[in-house]
DNA sequence: TCCCTCCTGTTGTACATACAACCCATGCGC
DNA sequence: GCGCATGGGTTGTATGTACAACAGGAGGGA
């Protein structure tokens, strides 16, 4: 069971990588899931949380506590929309996404040296 | 970024490879890791704290605290070995771990239609 | 109009996860 | 024998993650 455990093996990857970005990115004070959604944000433009939540595959609740953290941080910022919100990027999230790239590009060399080509074609070959 | 950040896409595959699992052994009041822990446990027989995070890459004082809901829970016991100590599976332990046999068998057959023989391949030959 | 349902988001609670700081035992050099 | 580094484990604190329960607005049908 422990030898084939899908479970084991994507969390124990999940670990390894994260640990390797969260070390890139930790002295920006900012954390993976945190720079993933600045980055999502940036690419998307203002989008609606469930949207967000949809692409990221993030229960709606993690979501909106992590946008809690951001927004104290001024990094996000929210204006109402219907029954529902727009999230958008401030300044200060743009500049902090700027200077995060640097660091992101070491952690993926990292992570690319780690996976090696096969694993990850057919990870971004997954629409998950 | 997005389109190819490997600790996005790591981090969603555990994300929803981590739900397919909770939901299956859920009913038996346990969780992904903990169903993790009893079956290394169970494979490795009496092992130090120490080579079963190295085993499973998990931080120490992680591994100590699901250690210690598992012992409240009377799933594995210790005793003092040295500096270290002996972690082993009590027969409760073993008893739940065989009641997880049949969910587990499910969830690992939903990850692998959801992840595709390429990936699989791919995780399975990777050593981390 | 009114109610009912559905969609969205937040809050309560519990667990996983990590880094940092600490405690303790062991063993080693001298 | 004595200090001292080293490894192993726990505790403090913060974040991510999810399920369940709840709140609130929007729309649809009678």
């Amino acid at each position: 069971m422990t030898e084939e455990c899908l479970a084991l093996r994507v969390r124990r990857l999940s670990r390894v990588v994260t640990r390797l970005f969260d070390g890139a990115v930790r002295p920006l004070g900012l954390t993976p899931s945190q720079l993933t959604l600045l980055a999502v944000l940036e690419r998307s433009g203002p989008s609606a949380p469930s949207a967000v939540a949809r692409v990221l595959d993030l229960e709606k609740s993690t979501l909106s506590r992590t946008l809690g953290r951001m927004r104290g941080a001024g990094w996000v910022r929210e204006r109402p929309h219907g029954a529902s919100k727009r999230l958008e990027l401030t300044p200060a999230g743009r500049v902090l996404l700027g200077k995060a790239y640097d660091p992101w590009h070491r952690a993926q060399a990292q992570a690319r040296d780690l996976l090696g080509a096969r694993v990850i074609r057919a990870l971004l070959n997954l629409d998950t």
